[in-house]
DNA sequence: TGCATCCTTCGGTGAGCGTCGAAGTGTCGC
DNA sequence: GCGACACTTCGACGCTCACCGAAGGATGCA
């Protein structure tokens, strides 16, 4: 009892509202016109649909200017997507190229907008083992390390959202970094080009580069590279 | 990935197919007319609903002589079934007043009109480690207790509802007592005092009397007290 | 074999909701 | 200020789907 799940399950099992979720699960904030042509409808329909997802608490709207920009609300609402998708998923995987796709998805890719997979355990591990992060914080070295690698720990301090949480990977079942700073690192790790963009939708590949970076850096283990 | 989650989504959006959802949830195999009592709905309807489960994956079907038990299909279902929980129970706790509200409704609280919360399992686990409840109904020396304390069981038992059935609770993820039966002893409680209406609306207090009380009589451990 | 139990399929009914066009509110640029 | 733009509210239409009663297998027990 006590928890009606129906209500918040029927929020996602329509075409159009999933859609938009989906879109949104890139961690950006998408104005209410971006999201009513992706999903194919128009204005008012997807006027309504954004309403009801507000009011049922997966998205917030951030008001600028004559846009309003959505986004989901809270890392919980994406780990619920993720493992939707999987779950969904599940029957699929055709295609040779489908599958080969889900593992690199498995390896590495973004949720939200932070390092997720294996890729982001194996980092979030070593940096602990290295003692950088302890505690939900980030210690003398450990600012001094990302610092070096040009992490702007300061201003991810500084930022509205939470510094340095653990968010849950399902495909993993550990933890990785999330949060300010994990999307700070993240973007960095992108500049550097330890870390580029895959052709799907959120994948990510770890470089050569990378490899030795995150192994010598964060003392990361079974790397995959390239 | 690119998955649909929609149509999965759909199959937990229907309360019917949710309330069976959740109740699989203990794990255990449930026959469909276990189901159908369990949601409140004819067994048609309950069957509708399981062979579009089966179909969409989210549980496997075992036939067992005349009986059919449905399970869930996967841990993974599982997962989801419990993050979007978490999720459909996020949006109260603001106020410190508050989340010592919900402190004392995760302790004890009425759940439509028989008691839940830690309270009501432990009431539910004592019943049956005393042999007062077994298979959902009411044992003769369970029958006697209950009498003497002034619970009406014929009553309860010719009642147009359910009579004994168990009543999943989210945030304990056990069993407590609901139905005819379970809504005639929480009168009594309230009435002889053992328990006492809190301010909040569906908070429920354990006296000391009430502790004392259903410790000696139903063997329930670990009740806070007033 | 006969009967009860468990579950399913079939047919018909009703409610809920996603859809769009038209009109209304607020904001930016000239 | 006056259109242009972004978004929302309103009203009406249509379709999907959950629901039940009755009937049809399938299984177990005497």
């Amino acid at each position: 009892m006590e928890a009606d799940i129906a209500p918040v399950a029927a929020l996602m099992a329509d075409p159009t509202r999933a859609t938009m979720l989906t879109a949104l699960l890139s961690g950006r904030a998408l104005a209410a016109g971006e999201l009513a042509r992706l999903a194919g409808v128009s204005a008012p329909t997807a006027s309504a649909h954004l309403a009801k997802l507000l009011d049922g608490g997966l998205v917030e709207a951030v008001k600028q200017g004559r846009h309003r920009y959505y986004r989901l609300k809270g890392h919980e609402v994406a780990e619920v997507l993720e493992t939707l998708a999987r779950i969904s998923a599940r029957p699929a995987v055709r295609s040779l190229r489908q599958s080969s796709q889900a593992r690199q998805l498995e390896e590495a890719r973004t949720c939200y907008d932070h390092l997720a997979g294996r890729a982001g355990v194996a980092l979030f591990d070593g940096m602990r083992e290295r003692g950088y992060l302890a505690g939900g914080e980030v210690t003398a070295e450990g600012e001094r390390v990302l610092g070096r690698l040009g992490v702007d720990v300061e201003g991810a301090r500084r930022a509205r959202r939470r510094f340095a949480p653990e968010c849950l990977d399902w495909t993993e079942r550990r933890a990785h970094l999330g949060g300010a700073l994990g999307a700070a690192l993240t973007g960095v790790l992108l500049e550097e080009e330890w870390l580029v963009r895959g052709r799907a939708p959120r994948s990510i590949v770890v470089t050569e580069k990378g490899r030795r970076g995150l192994e010598a850096t964060f003392a990361c283990k079974e790397l995959t590279s390239h």
